[in-house]
DNA sequence: TGAAATGTTGGGGCG
DNA sequence: ACGCCCCAACATTTC
């Protein structure tokens, strides 16, 4: 019996993965392929903190496929001309995928599709990563949404997809000699230096992980509509989302895990923080320029003013400003930054020193281990005030209120500023009041840039 | 999923 | 007893 291909992409996975339960259901020998495409154009290449990722997460994947009898080949290339080459190889009837939303990869996948099947093979794609397609969701008038409340009231209207289909027992082995690149060889990996060791230490890529991950968070849920704001707190926040961005777990599951338990009263205020990344996913599906453009065009021509040595201070977190520094090296070392604390330190890059929020988007892009291209270019343009309900851009964080409202006793600011660790709590947020050594003075007087923006905005075209 | 400026209210000190 | 002022606390408006 001819084999069929699974390609896997954004979805390393067993479980509720629907391209492989329906290769399985076919009954051929499956192969399952992961390209690395460093050259499709329009790709957002792959960032420094993502491929660390990947290496351990196909790893994993590779090891959660052997023991059911599957085997994962690895290959490298533009990946339309990668997956036709390798069916043609293998003499593949029928290659199955799970979705990508990403606007080259839309282009790609269709094209492909038309290709495989123009070729007499059979090409079928799924849904593994939204709770419901982008193109699912309209208004009453027929046109996708701007706004996020209504939005997500009618995604949540829509019919449950119900229980999650379980990891496949078994797959058919392909009974031939593939060739695989070694995953070694990918260079995925830093080294020289190793960069990596704060990632190590702080998360479990895999499936595995994943679900130890949900499972640790749903105990936590009670009180999560407080907690969620809270930096120093560890468990506060899920930390789903590298899981969830490189699909070792379904936003499905997760929304199954915590309809179905016995958790507080905080379960509706969690899945609507994965309403709001079916949102991003919406507006990026919509607007294939939202990782490039404003999506209010008289934004365009914004009269950004902020210097080179600012932006490098922001990137190293030696601003002067203690919860920026701090969420900047906790990202840094640990390829994450908590919620509250992106928003202040996204709102100081853009409005205290007037800096493009591209210039931002590209070092998360490149240091988060859950850079996604829709979540990152969304909350970009809503922390800049340019996107679909966004913030409006004269709702600008002070960081110094900001740290003492959410890091009161200080905790998450020692922690990742360890030369503040010995200031007294009053001085916490306010370290020039009692400057410490090795600390740099505020690179921006927070008055002066409140109002240099906020006279930048005034500047602004009518609308 | 703000902050700062401005406006209002009410209690207490005091002439 | 009364009006006046001060100011903290809270509410509203504006950016």
């Amino acid at each position: 019996m001819p084999p069929v291909i699974v390609w896997f992409r954004q979805d390393l996975r067993l479980a509720d993965n629907p391209a492989l339960t329906h290769a399985v259901a076919t009954g051929a020998p499956v192969l399952a392929l992961y390209v690395l495409d460093d050259e499709t154009p329009g790709d957002w290449r792959l960032g420094g903190a993502s491929r660390w990722w990947l290496h351990e997460s196909l790893q994993a994947l590779s090891g959660d496929l052997a023991e059911i009898g599957g085997s994962l080949i690895l290959r490298r290339g533009a990946a339309a001309s990668v997956v036709a080459a390798l069916a043609r190889e293998i003499g593949a009837t029928a290659v199955f995928w799970n979705r990508c939303y990403e606007p080259y990869a839309v282009e790609r996948d269709k094209r492909l599709k038309a290709d495989l099947t123009g070729a007499g093979l059979v090409a079928a794609s799924f849904n593994a990563s939204l709770l419901t397609e982008p193109w699912e969701v309209r208004t009453g008038a027929g046109t996708p949404f701007k706004v996020y409340t209504p939005f997500w009231r009618a995604l949540r209207a829509l019919p449950d997809s119900g229980k999650p289909l379980p990891a496949p027992k078994r797959v058919t082995p392909f009974p031939g000699e593939v060739a695989t690149d070694r995953l070694a060889d990918w260079g995925l990996l830093p080294h020289e230096p190793d960069w990596a060791g704060g990632l190590r230490e702080t998360w479990t890529p895999g499936e595995a992980g994943a679900r130890r991950r949900l499972t640790r968070f749903l105990k936590h849920l009670e009180g999560y509509r407080a907690a969620r704001d809270r930096p120093d707190d560890a468990d506060g926040t899920s930390r789903l989302s590298p899981h969830l961005h490189f699909g070792e777990i379904s936003p499905r599951q997760v929304r199954h895990a915590v309809q179905t338990g016995e958790h507080g009263g905080d379960g509706d205020k969690f899945l609507s923080e994965l309403g709001w990344r079916e949102f991003s996913y919406h507006l990026l599906f919509h607007n294939p320029a939202l990782p490039e453009a404003p999506l209010d065009a008289k934004f365009a021509r914004f009269p950004w003013t902020g210097s080179a040595e600012m932006f490098k201070a922001w990137g190293k977190g030696r601003t002067g400003y203690p919860i920026v520094d701090a969420g900047m090296r906790q990202l840094w070392h640990t390829g994450y930054m908590h919620n509250r604390v992106r928003m202040i330190a996204a709102s100081f890059l853009i409005k205290h020193l007037g800096i493009d929020w591209r210039r931002g988007e590209a070092w998360f892009w490149d240091t988060l281990v859950d850079a996604d291209l829709a979540n990152n270019a969304a909350s970009w343009q809503w922390v800049a005030g340019c996107g679909a309900d966004a913030a409006p851009f004269f709702r600008i964080f002070n960081p110094v209120l900001q740290g003492e409202k959410f890091d009161p006793d200080g905790a998450y600011v020692r922690r990742w500023v360890p030369e503040l660790a010995g200031l007294p709590d009053k001085f916490i947020h306010k370290p020039w009041l009692a400057p410490p050594k090795n600390y740099p003075e505020p690179i921006v007087d927070l008055a002066e840039g409140r109002e240099r923006a906020l006279a930048a905005f005034k500047g602004l075209p009518r609308s």
